[in-house]
DNA sequence: AGCGGTCAAGTTGAT
DNA sequence: ATCAACTTGACCGCT
């Protein structure tokens, strides 16, 4: 039975998440307007609109959905930065925060983080670990708000060295809050961190992987997708989260990394279909059309959807 | 109304 | 050396 998840965002329903910049924030201050009215407006938006992607994932069969990292937009900004009680509307936005947790729980809708390429648990740099830790604590607080149980990183940057690299992951992991630690997962990349290589670090810290199989196809490592998946399966101790696909040119052009806009159903791995229960990400540009499309095509087919 | 320039951040690999 | 890619274009301000 697979759940499918939403990332992010929509391509034709009518639900956009907002955004601004520390640059535009900067000058509102220098006109002597506060910022935090500026970004009291956007997120006031933005929670409504999360309210409307999880209704719209539960009306529409897709078992799962992916927080954009900018619903609270700069929130970690060194000089932008703010927190949730400085805005005018917090205890409204407190409110609309347990509104969707309650939502997504009633529907069984599962939310998940993914933040962005600039956090780096295996930086040497003390002050990009320093940032990345920050934007985890952030994210961690709004799982905990909202009931995600999946903060998804990469396992970050080589620097020529990978042993040591996982090393300070995993030193710096101690460094993280229960709160993000109990949600931390990994992924295995397209350029760096195959499965094989994760999957030791998964053990020591206690934390599940994240299987893609696109980036496995991609940057191999001599193991099968059978093998990885049940090593990947065995990691979690919740609901396995597997990433799938399609290349934007095919398989055999250049760049097959670069995402399509539709899942090609071909690949799909057999190796999943007796799978008892997990999510699975699809990342398509075509977004929640791509999702419907694939969820009539598996149905066709005979995999079994939530 | 449409469109061009701009936006916090890390790391890699292609050009 | 520059740039696009990555989970993802959106935004303001000018014409």
């Amino acid at each position: 039975m697979i759940r499918l998840g939403l990332c992010c965002l929509f391509l034709e329903a009518p639900i956009r998440f907002r955004t601004t910049t520390a640059k535009y924030l900067s000058t509102l201050l220098k006109k002597g307007i506060d910022p935090l009215e500026h970004l009291n407006e956007i997120i006031g938006s933005n929670l409504h609109n999360l309210l409307l992607a999880v209704q719209f994932c539960s009306d529409n069969g897709i078992g799962s959905f992916r927080i954009n990292s900018g619903l609270l937009p700069i929130y970690t900004h060194p000089e932008q930065g703010y927190h949730l009680d400085d805005l005018p509307d917090s205890s409204k936005f407190r409110m609309e925060f347990e509104k969707v947790r309650k939502e997504a729980l009633l529907k069984k809708v599962r939310l998940t983080f993914h933040p962005d390429q600039f956090v780096v648990l295996s930086s040497p740099r003390e002050d990009v670990v320093e940032k990345s830790i920050a934007d985890l604590e952030y994210q961690g607080m709004m799982a905990k708000l909202l009931g995600a149980d999946v903060i998804n990183i990469h396992g970050g940057g080589g620097y020529g060295d990978k042993v040591s690299a996982l090393k300070r992951f995993a030193k710096n992991f101690e460094r993280l809050s229960k709160t993000v630690q109990s949600r931390l997962t990994v992924e295995n990349d397209d350029k760096t961190y195959t499965p094989s290589e994760l999957l030791p670090l998964c053990r020591e810290l206690g934390i599940p992987l994240v299987y893609d199989v696109h980036h496995h196809r991609c940057l191999q490592d001599g193991m099968s997708i059978l093998e990885a998946t049940k090593e990947a399966l065995s990691t979690w101790n919740r609901e396995p989260l597997f990433h799938i696909s399609s290349p934007r040119g095919g398989w055999g052009m250049a760049k097959p990394q670069f995402h399509h806009d539709f899942l090609d159903i071909e690949d799909m791995p057999m190796e999943w279909k007796n799978i008892s229960k997990f999510t699975l990400e699809i990342e398509a540009k075509a977004k929640e059309v791509a999702v419907l499309k694939l969820k009539k095509q598996l149905k066709i087919e005979g995999w079994i959807i939530e």
